[in-house]
DNA sequence: TTTT
DNA sequence: TTTT
């Protein structure tokens, strides 16, 4: 009815092309998202989140996103179950990514004038002016 | 960059459906989302939020929805600036609604077997089966 | 650094009521969220997502919430890793809840009046009245 | 019920830090979100959004970030209604941030080495460990 | 393993 | 101006 999730956090690895069988674009990532830390002294805990982007935007990301890098994503949550290589039964939780932002220079741009971002015009929405409302 | 909104109220009121110039449904509805409370001495308060939705999901929601109906929405902020009829300059703050959940059942077809809810199939959001993924 | 999961959906059970060694509730339960239909022929599909919540929330969860009832959730997606009973790692996702609201009655309460909602008050969020910021 | 905002974008000015009578912090800022742009000859247009912050976050904003600044900031939507100097009836809608995550260095520190965040650890929010879950 |  |  409702499944959205957001998050930052950067890439642990290169994203992972691939194609479907019918020609579809899929790229896969993970994301190290830290948790927020309560008590200094314990180490850095971090959730490592698998993202899976569709289309022109699994290009994008492959094309242009590295590890290391700092992104945003917004997606929903999938859950699916599958038997692994092994023949074990196991469940895979992934964000569906709707929408990435970059919120960083790749490392060898990086003098350029301050941090930034890229990642826009991804996906197909529909927009209206808000300046013509009729009321 | 991003800029995203989720809220989950009642209507104050029954959406109000126009047509632009170009013929294009627009609707306005406002939501009054609850507070959270703190001290319960005090009068319960209010957030009373503009919402606009655009195209089928504005006629879906002036044919199905009326004031004191439960909804969630998932859409972004919006600020504007314009001159109100006597030339003083305002600014308006509205929820452009990507999507809209019909949270409860009209009040005349109450006693069917449970709450439930409405609202599927708004928008004209693409998918990808998750079960076929290349890895 | 930013995790946010928001859902609406359906217990697919009763709540799980523990307690750690220390004392401290923890409530486990799963929620059905209903993907997005994009044919009508295909069978309804879901996400089964596995819900954790801690302390006082647990319990009011535990003693107002049962199988079928409809809540929003707001929390951050976990990834654990764990060896199970047979020595097989595993990793488990699942939602750390920071709030739950109840979006229907229980069944049992149904002809009151009208759908609605329940769960206020949960947390311990501090909170400030925006009626006399000093600008 | 359930209002959550969650924005990214660049200051447009520095904070400005006040004191209630009462002595609580609380910092204005003003945020502007680039609207995902939809054809490349418009000029590009900006959501700015007011957004408040309280206590020890309102310090910790005026005290590290200024104009130009990219940052992350979720919270609730918030609308007043006031009477401006002049007696005429206005509302206000402003952002109240629970959490704010900076995304970039400041202009002088910029060459430390990629392009990094900073913000954590803000609120008092308390937190579980999920590793020792009874389940 | 699953909710309406 | 406001919903339950």
């Amino acid at each position: 009815m409702l499944n959205k999730v957001i998050l930052i956090g950067r890439l642990t690895r290169d994203p992972e092309l691939r194609y479907t069988t019918n020609g579809i674009a899929v790229a896969k990532m993970t994301l190290a998202v830290d948790r927020p830390q309560f008590n200094k002294e314990k180490e850095k805990e971090a959730d490592f989140i698998d993202i899976v982007v569709w289309q022109k935007q699994a290009e994008t990301c492959a094309n242009n996103l590295g590890k290391g890098r700092l992104i945003a994503v917004e997606g929903r949550l999938q859950i699916r179950s599958y038997d692994d290589s092994q023949g074990i039964r196991r469940k895979a939780a992934e964000v569906v990514a709707d929408n990435i932002r970059f919120l960083d220079w790749p490392k060898d741009r990086e003098n350029q004038g301050g941090s930034s971002f890229g990642g826009s015009g991804f996906g197909s929405e529909i927009s209206f002016s808000g300046d013509d409302i009729p009321f």
